[in-house]
DNA sequence: CTCAGTGCAAACGTTTTGCATGTTT
DNA sequence: AAACATGCAAAACGTTTGCACTGAG
C-alpha cells in the first residue's frame, strides 16, 4: 500500500501550504480548480484525507461545521475569529506546563489537547469601530448574522461583476452552478439584505452585500 | 415571543440532566422516545437549540462529527476518551490566569476558549491491563454484554486484518459473508464497543474488540 | 382566539462511496 | 499488469426547514 506521486495531489497540498490559512475542503477546491479545473471535490477530500494520514497535514476538527485542514503540523493551537471566522494558529509560550498535552487529569491519561480562543480579530475589531455603514454585517459579540456559505459569496460576488440588474440564469453562467441553486442562494441573499431585485425577475448586490463580500 | 412549557421540552431537558453524559440529539432522541414514542428529531433539535439560547443547557460544539450537549453550564472544559469516546467534565484550578478566556492574544480580543484534553478514561486504563477472560466484558458502564456469535467473530477477526478503517464491503469480501449480514454485525459490535467508526461509513477494531477476540 | 410548538417529510450542506476509467510504479 | 488514483454521480449523515395541525396561554 505505497501512496503514489499524482499532479493532483501535488497541488492539493501545494496550494495548501501556499495559502498560509486554514481552508476548508470547499475552499481548497475552488483555489486548486483553478488550476486543474477537472478535478473534482471528492479528489480534494481523499487526498486531504490521505495526507492527514500520513501527517503531512493537520486535519483541524475545531467545531463548527466545515473542517479545516492545516499544512502546519508542529504543536500550536487555534483562534478563530467570532464574526469573519478566519482561523490563524497561536503559539503560546509558557503555558506548555500549565496546559500540558501529557500527563494525568481526573484519572485520565492525556495524550493530547486541544485549545482554541475565541475572539475578534484586529481587522473585525477595526471593522466596527466604523460607526455606521457596514455594521451590518453584526455586532462582533457572536449574535452577529449568518456568516455567508462559499457559495453564496460566489454568487454575491458574480453580481457585483455584473453591472446593473440580472436573472438568476446570468449568475448560473457566470458562477458555474446550477440554476436551480442559485435561485435559493438569492433568496437567502434577498432575505439577509444583500441583494434586491430592482426589476421584477431581476436581481442584484445591495451596498450592504458589497460590504460582506469585501472580507 | 415567549418560552411555552410542553412536555415534550420537559421530558428533554429532564433526561439531558438525568443522564449526567454529554449527549449526542441522536443519543437523546432515542432515550426520550421511550417515554414519548411519538415524539421527533426535529422537536429535540428544536428544543435543543432553544434551551441552549436560554443558556438552560449548554450546546458543546467540541470537536467530531455529532454536536453535543450538556445540562452542565459553568464554565469548565472536557476530556474525552480516546478509546469509549466518553466525554467528561473537567474543572482545573490554578489554569485560569495562564489560559485565560479573556484579554488579548495576537491582536485577537479574546472572549472565550474552548479548551478538550484527549486521553484514557480510567476505566480503558484498567481494561487494558487485564490482557485476557473477562475483559470481553466491556468498559464496566452496562453498554456492553453478550458472548459474540461465531459470526461475530469472524467479522471482527476481519477488520483486525484489515489495517485502517474499512467499509463494509471489505468484511463482506474478506469473510465471504453476505454484505447485508455484515452490515448488521457491524452495528451490533459497534453497540457492544468492539467497533468504532472513526471515519464516516468507515469502520474500525477498537482496542476491546481485539481482547475480545484473543480469548 | 392566538401563536408557540409539534410531527412529518423533504431539503440542506458537507462528506463519503461505488463504479468505470485513467495513471503511476 | 498490478495497484493505486481519479471524475462523476449518487448516497449517507447530521441538521434544519416548510407546512399543516395541535395545544398551551
Amino acid at each position: 500500500m505505497s501512496v503514489r506521486r499524482t499532479s493532483q495531489r501535488e497541488i492539493i497540498l501545494q496550494e495548501l501550504q501556499k495559502s498560509r490559512q486554514h481552508l476548508t475542503a470547499d475552499q481548497l477546491f475552488r483555489v486548486v480548480r483553478k488550476k486543474m479545473p477537472r478535478i473534482s471535490l471528492a479528489t480534494v477530500y481523499r487526498n486531504l484525507e490521505l495526507l492527514s494520514e500520513t501527517g503531512l497535514i493537520a486535519k483541524l476538527e475545531v467545531s463548527g461545521r466545515q473542517r479545516r485542514f492545516d499544512s502546519e503540523v508542529v504543536g500550536h493551537d487555534h483562534v478563530t475569529c467570532v464574526q469573519c471566522h478566519r482561523v490563524e494558529n497561536v503559539f503560546l509560550e509558557g503555558m506548555k506546563e500549565d496546559c500540558p498535552s501529557h500527563g494525568v487529569v481526573d484519572g485520565y491519561t492525556i495524550k493530547g489537547r486541544r485549545l482554541e480562543f475565541f475572539g475578534l480579530c484586529p481587522r473585525c475589531q477595526k471593522k466596527n469601530k466604523v460607526p455606521k455603514g457596514d455594521a451590518t454585517m453584526g455586532c462582533g459579540c457572536g449574535c452577529a448574522k449568518k456568516m455567508l456559505t462559499d457559495e453564496q459569496k460566489m454568487v454575491l460576488q458574480a453580481m457585483a461583476d455584473f453591472h446593473g440588474p440580472c436573472v438568476a440564469k446570468d449568475i448560473a453562467a457566470a458562477t458555474g452552478l446550477e440554476a436551480k441553486l442559485v435561485t435559493g442562494k438569492i433568496a437567502d441573499l434577498k432575505k439577509q439584505g444583500f441583494v434586491d431585485s430592482p426589476v421584477r425577475c431581476k436581481y442584484g448586490i445591495t451596498a450592504d452585500g458589497r460590504t460582506a463580500i469585501k472580507g
